[in-house]
DNA sequence: TCAAATTTAATTGTGCACAATATATTTCTT
DNA sequence: AAGAAATATATTGTGCACAATTAAATTTGA
């Protein structure tokens, strides 16, 4: 028994690495099933995010998804450009931006709802062992949560 | 309790969301402690396969991080332009470009050494849940393997 | 033997991530 | 009410990821 007390240089004991390359792969088994919507991943999941609730600001999607407005703004366009959502300033504080769905990128939706179960599929794991490594990837996030940005 | 036979599109129950958030959240964790090697994470992983074993070609590189050279060959020289690694023909095959470190490069693994030992302090985690949950990813990986891609 | 098929890297193009900065709007302070 | 500080989004620039294509070297197999 080789316990790394000692913290290792290998890659295959990092478990950055393994956290890295289930990540890639889980995006890349996604990517032929939302190539069918014509979404990426990361648009599908400002998709979910607006699924739920409808009319959120480019900073409160950023908070749900922890992404900042470099990275929303143009991937916000490119949705609106492909018509599923609209794009404009409130009237109540010009600074924000309001993102709505179209109709048809609330009629996605339905076609979406596929895409969980042909993962689960693929998945093969019991809802349990699928509850428990998800929340525990969720605790490891909040675990590695920088200082400088607790929840308030 | 209500467990979802019905795969939801709610943001917070899904796996991928969890995965894509951790993994984001553990390299950001590692911005700062790379910085000072002035590396970025997927260039600390490229000088942690060499570490282990030097004079690799780039297939073998992307074989072992799961990256095409279309990632690699700018990588690998931007690495290279920092002084850290040399490419060049193999004489036996010219078509393999064979990565082989400089000292600068060899020597960067002692300061490295850090990196590892500082990441576990913040992980707060018994040996034991690390390694665990490193080796369930690794299993997700695989898992979600396509079957184009198989180990021979 | 030599043309076709295969293999290896590099290149091109798109779309994230994210830091740093800019711009516009609103709120705070006096 | 005027200027300062704070807030929200957009812009710019760098570096991945990855698909698709290209180019060159090697292997193959009639």
């Amino acid at each position: 028994m080789n316990k790394p007390l000692t913290p290792s240089l290998l890659l295959d004991e990092q478990l950055c690495f393994a956290l890295y390359a289930a990540s890639r792969r889980m995006t890349a088994t996604y990517r032929p099933l939302l190539e069918a919507l014509d979404l990426t991943y990361p648009q599908y999941l400002v998709m979910l995010v607006l699924w739920e609730r409808d009319g959120l600001t480019v900073s409160e999607l950023g908070d749900r998804l922890q992404l900042d407005s470099g990275t929303l703004t143009p991937l916000l366009k490119r949705l609106q450009q492909a018509g599923l959502l609209g794009r404009r300033r409130r009237q109540s504080d010009e600074r924000e931006v309001e993102i709505t769905l179209t109709e048809a990128g609330d009629k996605l939706r339905e076609r979406a709802a596929e895409v969980p179960r042909c993962l689960a599929e693929k998945l093969c794991m019991s809802v349990d062992a699928f509850t428990r490594l998800r929340d525990e990837l969720k605790n490891l996030a909040t675990q590695l949560a920088s200082p400088t940005d607790q929840r308030e």
